[in-house]
DNA sequence: ATTGGCACTCTCATACTAAGAGTGCTAAGA
DNA sequence: TCTTAGCACTCTTAGTATGAGAGTGCCAAT
């Protein structure tokens, strides 16, 4: 099962010329393209067995080799160089310098949408975003302000920053002063609080309350049971489909067809991106490895950043197969960790 | 110039067929498919004339005959039968059920977002929403919300019961209690005053105040300046490239890559659309008559939506110049008429 | 004025062919 | 024993040819 380094130095050629070219990858081409100091009939034999070790497959008889899923795997897992650091240097610099001239907004559907923006631009592939997961959020604030008799504006702020408001209709009208009162209260007991506890916490207080009965604390606490059914499915942000028509593997009409199916029902999506927010950091999903079967043959790479404690959200990166993973792993860990930094500073 | 009865049922037996079916349509189509009493001879000769006076097109000698834009034009003008009314009443209905079961949310961004799914979702094409110009809408409400030394979080309602929230840096630290009698002295002098307006009557405001020089006026007024320094460029939704990948027109990648390319830039289309602000009401643009020179081999049908006062937004449809026109423009219409309607009640 | 008939044109799908790229295998060389 | 050169073989791709089919334009007859 273990490659020699020769068979290594194989693959790896094969690899880096198809992730290159896009075009099926024959003995001369290795032999002529990389030093290896042999000749292709050598490496024609070692192509024969890394294609049956199960890391190369030929598209047909007699055409050059492409990497299967295993070989990407084994690419990835073992034959990036140590020198990608210094490209990734290179590379941060430039990602610095897009976010800096883009990301002026600090408006959060903006950063999000400029971060997907960043990142598909850098990746030639789609960029990915899963927005904050509120329940992940830390309570900070939360103000009220009346529209009409019974229709309330909820703003609600986040230690990350996040705003977010929403329309509400009370059961009673309640007056503008109350409505201050309660925003006390509710910022009283909730400041710190991970929104995911709150309803907990409410309850707890709920018990403790009900002794001395108080108007206005229940319904506070009714206020906002009603803010919390209305929690918001995580949002998604997705870009560059323009920068996907690009590529050969999807100048066909019902391939480019497929990956837009997979990604329009966001749900799936989002469920999908869920489970990966499970271990941090980044994960890489090639092909067949991918969880949603419609993406089989693309490839994944996210990552997870971090609000103030935990962590909240996904960026990352889907394209076809052949994508340059040393180059796409580094984009996508760089802007998770800028986008907690961001976070982080609120 | 004038087209003789016989010579309009024919152009319009023409396009309708051709809006189906997709495929250029031969004198035996016409003859067979629609009742009018003429044989395919007679019927070939009629076409012959239409495409000498340049209502019809031929893709290649001896082909079927497909509309030019001319034909598209005078079919949308003269053509449209007045059956279409019952027609699109029985769409209304549709759209109706449509709007109710997925504009639940009184969210703004979320109303827009669903608004354009329906646009493409009824007309399979692509829908377009040009979201309320800042300008346009009514001041309501103001609130200042402190999150840092000197870091501001400006909430914003405008009559429409749009709100936007901006984290804005004030250039000394500023307490609550002042951010509140600023809000009150803001609000209190803007009510009801359009936003556009907002500048000149803080102008006028100023130089009235020169006199007795108060420092929280003075304070509230560049504040509000700053804030208006931020106006947002209005946000573009569009929904429905799936829908597109579905039309044979678009089967080729370049012409989808060209649709794309024209939409992916937003300002332009935002331009674009801006124009078509200025009057009120449905307009159609059908392929060589569209502004922007990449959407050639597209039409678009747009309508205007009014806020509490005025035209504040576009809502519209983008697709193949082969499209069901009649069918299209009620569903703009109706859009366009349903949003001026829910914003209207704020 | 309308219709039937007929020759003509052009596309599209299919089949065929030659060129080219790449392989696998074998035998000779280091 | 490993490497290399050579050669026959396979498979794709691009280009060409061919025939069917759809539709037209025009003419003569009604």
């Amino acid at each position: 099962m273990e490659l020699s380094d020769r068979n290594r130095d194989i693959l790896r050629a094969v690899v880096q010329s198809f992730i290159n070219t896009a075009e099926p990858v024959g003995s001369k081409t290795v032999s002529k393209r990389f030093d290896l100091g042999l000749c292709s009939a050598s490496i024609r034999n070692i192509m024969a067995d890394l294609e049956e070790m199960g890391y190369l497959s030929q598209p047909y008889t007699s055409a050059g080799r492409v990497p299967t899923d295993k070989g990407y795997r084994f690419y990835v897992n073992n034959l990036v160089e140590e020198s990608s650091v210094t490209i990734g240097e290179r590379h941060r610099e430039i990602l610095v310098e897009e976010f800096r001239t883009r990301l002026a907004s600090s408006d959060m559907n903006q950063l999000m949408k400029e971060a997907s923006k960043v990142l598909s631009f850098m990746s030639h592939n789609l960029g990915i975003i899963l927005a904050p997961k509120c329940g992940e959020t830390i309570y900070r604030k939360i103000e009220f302000i009346k529209l009409k008799a019974r229709r309330v504006l909820v703003v609600f702020i986040t230690e990350e920053g996040i705003v977010q408001d929403r329309v509400i209709e009370t059961e009673d009208e309640i007056t503008q002063r109350d409505l201050i009162r309660i925003a006390e209260f509710l910022n009283a007991k909730l400041k710190g609080v991970p929104l995911k506890d709150v309803r907990r916490k409410i309850e707890e207080e709920l018990r403790e309350e009900e002794a001395r009965y108080d108007r206005l604390v229940e319904r506070a606490l009714r206020l906002y049971n009603q803010i919390l059914e209305m929690e918001r499915a995580g949002e998604i942000y997705i870009w560059g489909m323009s920068e996907v028509f690009e590529l050969p593997e999807f100048s066909d009409v019902t391939k480019i067809k497929r990956l837009f199916k997979a990604i329009e029902d966001k749900h799936t999506l989002i469920s999908l991106l869920d489970t990966t927010m499970e271990a941090e950091g980044v994960r890489v999903f090639i092909g067949s490895e991918n969880p949603c079967h419609e993406m089989q043959d693309c490839s994944m790479i996210t990552s997870t950043y971090r609000g103030r404690e935990r962590v909240i959200g996904i960026v990352g990166v889907i394209g076809p197969r052949r994508m340059d993973y040393r180059e796409v792993i580094s984009i996508v860990d760089y802007t998770a960790k800028f986008l907690s930094r961001v976070l982080r500073k609120g």
